[in-house]
DNA sequence: GGAAAACATTTTAGGCTTAAAACAATTCGG
DNA sequence: CCGAATTGTTTTAAGCCTAAAATGTTTTCC
C-alpha cells in the first residue's frame, strides 16, 4: 500500500489530468501543417496530370498501384493498399476497363474475387506518365537536401507506426 | 573562352543530364509516405467525428476556419484557406446554413461578397468537438518525443516553401 | 463616363468518396 | 455435412470535389 504522500501525489496528478486538460496545440498545429503539405502537392500533382495527360489523380494512383504488380491484383488488395472504400474501387475501376486501360477476370478458384490488371494500352500509357510525373515531385521537393529527405522519412515512419498503433487501439 | 578539358566537361554532364534521367526514387518514397500518414489520420479522424458527433471532416474543417475569425469571413478567404474551389465552399456554406450552424450575409460595402460567420449553436457545437478532436491527435501523435515534434514542424515548413515555389514557377 | 478588366460567387457536369446494406461465395466448427 | 460466420464485391444514398462556364458587381483606366 502506498505511503500517504504517494497517494496525495496520485491524487493530485488524476485530477489534474482530469480538470486542467493538457495542452496538446503543438500536435495540432503538427497535424495541420502535415495536411497543409499533402494538399499543396496533391492539388498540383492532380493539376498537372489533368492538364499533361486529362487524366484524374485516382485513375493515376490506381493504375501505379497495377503497374507494379504484373500479375494482377484483386479488387480487397487494391483498396487495401490505396486505402479507400471498396465502393470507390469498383467504381474506378469500372471506368479504366471501359477506357481499356485495365483488364478485369473473375477468379477460377474463388467466384467471388475479381483480379484487375493493366492491359498494354494501360501500361504503357502509365508508364509514360509515371515518368513525368517523377520529375514533378522531385521539383516539388527541390529544396530539401538528401539529409532532409532522410531525415524526414524517418520521422514519417515513426509519424506513421504512432497513428497506427492509435488507431488500432481504437479497433480491436 | 573555357579550354577544351573544360567544354568536354560541359558537354559530358549535359549529355548526362538528357540522357541518363536522374534518379529521383527517393523523392518519391518521401512522398507517397507523406500521403500515407495524411491519409491515415484523416481516415481515423473522419471517422471518429462521424461516430461520436455526426458531422463529416469538411463541415468540421469549415467551422474550425470561422471559429479563428470571429468577425466571419468570405467565401473566397475560406476557399483560400481551405485550399478547396470556390463552389466547393458554396455547397458546404448551404448545408451548414440550413443546419444552423451558419449565418451568411451579403457584404453592405460590396454586394458581390458574402460573409459567413458561426451562429451561437455552430459555435457552442464546434468547440465541443474541438476538444476531443485535440485529444484524438494528441493521441495519433503519441509516440513522437517533443524534439521529434520540432523537427518534424520545421522540415514540413521547409517542404512547404519547396512545393509552394516549385507550383508558382508554373503558374506566373 | 463608359468599356474593359478584375473579382466574388454560383452553376454545371462529371467524377470521387464514404458508410452501410445487400448479395454471393467460401470456410469453419460442430 | 450443414448452418453460421467470414470474405469479396457491388449497390445505394448522400455528400464532397473539381474545372470551367455563367452571372452579377466593382474597379480600372482611358
Amino acid at each position: 500500500m502506498p505511503a500517504l504522500s504517494d497517494r496525495i501525489h496520485m491524487l493530485d496528478s488524476e485530477t489534474k489530468a482530469v480538470e486542467t486538460p493538457e495542452d496538446h496545440a503543438e500536435e495540432l498545429r503538427l497535424w495541420l501543417r502535415l495536411l497543409t503539405c499533402t494538399t499543396l502537392i496533391e492539388g498540383e500533382v492532380r493539376g498537372r496530370l489533368r492538364q499533361r495527360f486529362d487524366v484524374t489523380l485516382p485513375r493515376f494512383d490506381l493504375m501505379a498501384q497495377l503497374d507494379k504488380a504484373p500479375d494482377g491484383m484483386t479488387l480487397s488488395d487494391v483498396s487495401k493498399r490505396m486505402m479507400v472504400s471498396n465502393g470507390n474501387v469498383t467504381g474506378l475501376v469500372e471506368r479504366l476497363v471501359e477506357s481499356g486501360h485495365l483488364d478485369r477476370r473473375t477468379s477460377e478458384t474463388d467466384r467471388r474475387v475479381q483480379v484487375i490488371r493493366l492491359t498494354k494500352l494501360g501500361r504503357a500509357e502509365f508508364r509514360r506518365m509515371a515518368a513525368e510525373h517523377e520529375t514533378w515531385i522531385a521539383d516539388l521537393f527541390a529544396d530539401l537536401t538528401p539529409k532532409d529527405v532522410r531525415e524526414l522519412m524517418r520521422l514519417l515512419a515513426k509519424t506513421k507506426a504512432s497513428a497506427q498503433k492509435s488507431a488500432a487501439s481504437r479497433r480491436p
